[in-house]
DNA sequence: GCGCGCTTTGACACCGGTGTCAATCGGTGT
DNA sequence: ACACCGATTGACACCGGTGTCAAAGCGCGC
């Protein structure tokens, strides 16, 4: 057999290289793992060797040698798909050139069977790591897990996370703060309040956020002004019938996600209520439903994509060709987009 | 070394079933893929023998051996977050409790590069197959290139794409014909369209299903009653800029998907045309946005989770241990929603 | 009892990488 | 010239499965 033929129709394996660079299976595998120790010429002839006949490493060999998936999985239990999605996008695009792939877990919090779920599935494809999405990144036995699976980990959440390795965060609080100041500056004072689940990270520090920026003002914030949501749409509007039915009823309401907002929305127009002009409202996540209610609302971006990016570089860093944040440690910051939902409040009766 | 020992903390291999059954692990093979040609008696000691030691194929030697990755490959470029999520809801569903796993792909239909990029995916990862949604799926090379692959795969349309043995389709083009007679029905005669982008297939039959009803009618469709969008909410705005400004105006718009029916809104609202008592709209896809705005639009859902289920089943069928649909040939009905964006047409003046 | 063909099973190589450890190499100190 | 040493490199087993093909087991007709 001639050296050097047939290679056309089968992919170029690690033993094709060697035999074209002369040299042992061992010494390529040391070249592709930038393992130390390798001369100048051997370097520079099996990288010859590795272009020419285009040699790509199969992922599938390697993950059996190696006993780990080259891989990243996306655990998420999200019930917005466009923040999932944003997230996932960004991930993308920081392991994009790079050997790595990415697989997406959706499981179900409230199955007691998650943990075990989750178990199974490290176990099954024993990826390099993981990337936790909030909320159940709050869960500290999925971390536990992972530790013990030695599967590498980064958990995202809305509020400094204990443990500062493990974690990426945005500045929701400081955001909301920014957001509700934005309504005191506007001249309201009586600002109603539509909070997340509870058990929520990120709801618990939306609602601190709030309570600073009233605070920071002297306001008052009576107890009924603060509803109970889920963080979905029917909460919201139920939350809203219960905020607009209060006498007096605030003038403006800052509602944990977008979602909410909308709900509280159609609890106003319910009543006949225009916004902004009789009610002023807030949301959070800018979500495409933001842009797509009349009034476009008001609300606080969330940099996801831009975590997803993090999240990644701070999982696997070492694995990326190139990085866009030079540090692990960023606190990627919320921003507020102001379109048309505020206004001064209606003048008092 | 004691037989029996040391099995508590490495995971059982293949190795470790043949010498508990007392059998080669060729056979414990044979087992595992369900291979014919083995007598009862060992089937049952080696089935025995995997419960006992709670064994489970490792993923990562079968695809070497096999050059295959047990896998799905959902890819995608979808402008809409929620309908890929469901969709993928809809592929796990079918998929728990089998061996296989999913991963996503999403691409860059604007890119020069997506072909060779979708090539250099399947060629690393080799996954048994993968299925393809709109609008890509209508690109007849991702086919090819699967095929060239030995990649498995099924198209998602909105219509029935040529061919039937690869393609799961949903029948938006009855649904759409069914919603504009409802208009009809309601009173309107002058109805206007908002189209999606050229080259969509799905933006094809919408409009073929709107053409139907109204020559059904015996109505007319002047051709500026006729908008291009591109299926996102500026190019509906702009359409419903158009549309609301021609004279005779529309009493009612269907628009071909939600985000656009959005963007028609801010339109209406724009003019202070208030809907539904001066513009009924309907919309498509039953999106999150649809129960947002207010008033909630009537739009038709696509069964895009039963879609999902129904691809991977037609995909991978012989893998899973049970199906939802009994055959691989089901037309998937779209279905009208009925809310609140639909009145009789103001009296002519 | 023997040869035959069919069913059932196993030995062994192989998939394409990586880890271990020993062999080889060139240069030094004496 | 020789023993010695660190730097390079390679031979070989191994990861945990599957494919191939031959061997063993078995029933049957003669």
């Amino acid at each position: 057999m001639p050296p050097g033929a047939l290679q056309t129709t089968r992919k170029p394996t690690i033993n094709d290289v060697a035999s074209h660079a002369g040299v042992s299976k061992k010494t390529v595998s040391r070249v592709i793992n930038g393992s130390p120790g390798l001369s100048a010429a051997t370097q520079e002839k099996v990288e010859q060797a590795i272009v020419a006949l285009g040699y790509v490493p199969n992922p599938q060999a390697r993950a059996l040698a190696l006993g780990r998936n080259f891989a990243i999985v996306l655990l998420h239990d999200n019930p917005n798909a466009q923040t999932v999605q944003n997230f996932e996008r960004g991930v993308l695009d920081a392991i994009r050139e790079s050997e790595l792939a990415l697989m997406v877990r959706p499981v179900d919090r409230r199955s007691p069977a998650m943990l075990d779920d989750i178990a199974a599935f490290l176990q099954q494809q024993r990826p390099i790591g993981a990337i936790i999405l909030p909320p159940i990144s709050e869960r500290d036995e999925i971390g536990e897990l992972c530790r013990s699976m030695g599967v590498r980990f980064v958990r995202v959440g809305s509020a400094a996370l204990d443990d500062d390795d493990h974690s990426v965060t945005s500045t929701d609080r400081i955001a909301v703060t920014e957001a509700c100041r934005l309504l005191i500056a506007t001249g309201h004072r009586r600002i109603g309040f539509v909070r997340g689940p509870q058990g929520f990270r990120s709801a618990a520090e939306r609602e601190l956020g709030f309570h600073a920026a009233l605070e920071a003002a002297g306001l008052p914030v009576p107890p009924d002004y603060c509803a109970q949501g889920d963080y979905r749409f029917e909460s919201g509007r139920s939350a809203g019938r219960l905020l607009l039915g209060l006498d007096p009823r605030p003038t403006a309401i800052f509602a944990s996600n977008d979602e909410m907002a909308a709900g509280v929305m159609h609890a106003a127009f319910e009543r006949n209520l225009q916004i902004p002009r009789d009610l002023s409202l807030v949301g959070f996540d800018d979500s495409p439903t933001a842009t797509h209610v009349w009034p476009s609302l008001t609300t606080v971006r969330w940099p996801i994509r831009d975590m997803g990016v993090l999240a990644a570089e701070k999982l696997v860093g070492n694995f990326l060709p190139k990085r866009r944040f030079s540090s692990d440690f960023v606190h990627l910051p919320s921003e507020l987009i102001e379109r048309a939902s505020i206004a001064p409040p209606p003048s008092e009766t």
